[in-house]
This record gives C-alpha cells, sequence and structure tokens, in this order.
DNA sequence: TCTGGGGTCCTAGGACCC
DNA sequence: TCTGGGGTCCTAGGACCC
C-alpha cells in the first residue's frame, strides 16, 4: 500500500513563542540563546534576524555584530515544552501514528487517514490551519511516500511551506538539490562527496552502487539508497531512551580546582535527578572534558551494578576527572552522562543481581587462570 | 568569528568467552 | 610452526541532528 508520510516542523520555533508571548517583539529581529559573554550561541533566530545573516548555532557575539539592533533573549524551555505539547496532540487528533523528532518537529504516518481528507495537499492544509488557529505558530509540512523525502520536501519549502511529493517523482524532486540536504549528510560527508565529484542528489544518483561503495566505503549503499528517494523506515511511536547527560561551557576556562569540582557536582545532581525521573539506572558513567582549545576527550567507567543516585554519579565522576586532569590543563566544557541504562524496577534487582553481579566479577582473574 | 546542550548512531581495537 | 572463529562487552572518538 502507498504510504503517506508528513514531515511537520515549526519555522524558527523557539523565536516564534518568544515573539507571540512579547507582542513588543513581532517584526523584529529575534535571537534566542545565551549571552554572548557566557560564550552561549544562537539557538533559534525570527526570520527577521536571518535577513542579517543569523543563523542557528552561530555564536552570539557574532549574531549581534551581525545585526546591532536584534533582540537577545534567554531561552525558556519549560514554555517551549508546553507549546510543543499543544502541537503534538494537534496532530495527534488526526493520527496517531506522531513520532516526534524535538520540540518543533515531528513524522506522521497519515495512510490511514486519507478518506477523510481530499488528498495530502488538504490534510497539509489542514494541519497547518490548525496549528496556526491553536498555537499561533506557522508551520511547514512536507509530504511523500516516505521519511526521508517529507523531511526534505519540508525543509526546501520553509517558511510557511506546504510541498507533496507525488509517489513515483521522488528521485526527480531530489536530483537538482545539493547533497548537504540529504539527512546525516553534514559538513564532513559533504567535502568527501565533493572531492568525488558529486554536487546535486541528482549527480549522485547517477553513480552505481559498486562505485559508490569504492568511494565512500560502508556509507556506499546507504547514500544510493537516499539518492534514489528510497526509504523503507516506519513512524515508529515507541523511542527508548538510551542515555541521559548534563554538560556546561563556563564563560572563562577552569583549571581542576574547587570551582571545577563544585561545577561537576553540580552537573552530577542534575543527571542523577533526571534520570530518576526518567524511570532509569545506568550502568556506565561518561566524562566528557572539554580543553581551552577545544580539543574534546570522554572517559567512560562501567558496573556490573546499577549507579544508584547523587553520590555515586558523583564519585565515579570525580574519580574519572582524578585520573584524566593533569596539572595545568585548562577547561572550557565539563559533563556527565549516564549511558547502559536499565529500568529502575527494584523489583526485578534480585533477579538478575546474582547472575551479571557476581559471576562478571569472578571474571577477574589473573591472565591464563582460566580455560 | 570562535565555536551550546540535548541526544543518536557508527567505527575500531582490545579483552574475554566458548 | 605461527598462531580459529563467532560472539559480546568495553572504551574512545567522531559525525550528525535539532
Amino acid at each position: 500500500m502507498q504510504r503517506v508520510i508528513i514531515h511537520a516542523d515549526l519555522d524558527a520555533f523557539y523565536a516564534s513563542v518568544e515573539q507571540l508571548d512579547d507582542p513588543e517583539l513581532r517584526g523584529k529581529p529575534v535571537v534566542v540563546g545565551g549571552s554572548p559573554e557566557g560564550r552561549g550561541v544562537v539557538m533559534a533566530a525570527s526570520y527577521e534576524a536571518r535577513r542579517f545573516g543569523i543563523r542557528s548555532a552561530m555564536p552570539m557575539s557574532r549574531a549581534l555584530r551581525l545585526c546591532r539592533n536584534a533582540v537577545r533573549v534567554p531561552p525558556r524551555f519549560d514554555r517551549y515544552v508546553d507549546v510543543s505539547r499543544e502541537v503534538m496532540a494537534i496532530f495527534r487528533d488526526v493520527t496517531p501514528l506522531v513520532a516526534p523528532m524535538s520540540l518543533d518537529e515531528a513524522f506522521l504516518d497519515t495512510t490511514e487517514q486519507m478518506d477523510g481528507f481530499d488528498g495530502p495537499e488538504a490534510l497539509g492544509r489542514h494541519l497547518k490551519e490548525e496549528v496556526r488557529k491553536r498555537t499561533g505558530l506557522v508551520l511547514s509540512v512536507g509530504i511523500a511516500a516516505n521519511k526521508l523525502v517529507a523531511k526534505i520536501a519540508s525543509d526546501t519549502g520553509k517558511p510557511d511551506g506546504l510541498v507533496v511529493v507525488p509517489p513515483g517523482t521522488e528521485a526527480a524532486f531530489l536530483a537538482p538539490l545539493k547533497v548537504r540536504a540529504l539527512w546525516g549528510v553534514g559538513p564532513k560527508t559533504e567535502a568527501v562527496l565533493h572531492a568525488a565529484g558529486f554536487h546535486t542528489i541528482g549527480q549522485l544518483a547517477t553513480a552505481g552502487p559498486s562505485h559508490l561503495e569504492r568511494n565512500l566505503g560502508s556509507r556506499g549503499p546507504w547514500l544510493y539508497d537516499m539518492a534514489h528517494g528510497i526509504d523503507d523506515s516506519s513512524v515508529s511511536t515507541d523511542h527508548e531512551r538510551k542515555s541521559v547527560g548534563a554538560e556546561n561551557t563556563f564563560p572563562r576556562d577552569l583549571t581542576d580546582g574547587p570551582e571545577l569540582r563544585a561545577e561537576l557536582d553540580r552537573i552530577a545532581e542534575s543527571v542523577a535527578r533526571r534520570l530518576e525521573k526518567s524511570g532509569f539506572r545506568a550502568r556506565t558513567i561518561v566524562l566528557k572534558l572539554r580543553y581551552a582549545n577545544f580539543r574534546t576527550i570522554t572517559r567512560q567507567s562501567s558496573r556490573p551494578l546499577p549507579i544508584d543516585g547523587v553520590s555515586d554519579i558523583s564519585s565515579a565522576a570525580n574519580a574519572l576527572l582524578d585520573a584524566a586532569a593533569k596539572l595545568g590543563d585548562r577547561f572550557r566544557l565539563i559533563g556527565i552522562h549516564a549511558t547502559n541504562l536499565l529500568p529502575d524496577e527494584p523489583d526485578q534487582i534480585g533477579l538478575w543481581a546474582p547472575t551479571t553481579g557476581p559471576e562478571r566479577q569472578t571474571s577477574v582473574e589473573p591472565p591464563g587462570a582460566s580455560r
């Protein structure tokens, strides 16, 4: 059966919410993000701000140089989460198959809902109208037979877009676009593709699978499928969490000392709190350090039994820092990630502890002692 | 110009097991 | 003599996405 997949994406989400909540900001170049003194970056820029060349992820200091009159607004994530919930609820009024990708975008599978609408475009218009009516926000929509093409379709229509790619026209739709438009092709892969002579998706589509594999290794088959608009992945509503992390960039670099250790403990608290809230415990703690020169390292330690609470996370992270930090090292960022998650079900501990716990410990033997 | 914070997935080497 | 094969787990780094 021909699938109908929608990618829905709110335009300049954080900045638009700020402009909705504060009429003073409407029509002005608004930039949401951290302060330039605190080494903040742009998290969202209104379309008025984008006219000055301001883009997401740009250092705030540079953004404010590009547009002296830009209004900087610190992010209010709690508010964005609330608005996002409203929007996702609107999507779920249309179909139960909604897969949120972030606060401001989601995939919808509306294959089974088409009877109620006069074609995919009408359904897209309905979504846009409902979102505008109930939240005031502008939604861009892409509709195609799979997620890959729907996503790229909504990207090409922004802002306030509604792009439908009929089945069978995927390759023709993609052909003129730059390879960078493909999901998963970032700056590095783009450079590799350029070096291999591929600039547009159409050029990529003319290459045979074996040629792509020779030039691009294991990514070859994947790129081949994407260039031809092939994507069989489904819109999945259940997302399993894999990690919980927190990190912080300091306004000024820090050396190891009370200030850095206090920051580490603060982050440990945040991770412990969110881990507990999400109903997981972790078997692995990852310490992340970014040096003043931007080199980034990670150090991790795993345990047979899940760690439990702030003090465990904190002591694991501090031990990793003890081992990693050398005198005179200057850091701009420190972070902790908890991975190898297990559901936090106290009842289950007795069931797995005897097998995973002691068994692993007895495996620590002198070399050659076993076998 | 000077580079956030939340994530996911992949690769590659090494230890270890049977 | 020159050195298995399949599998899992751990660690470190990196690309990418929003």
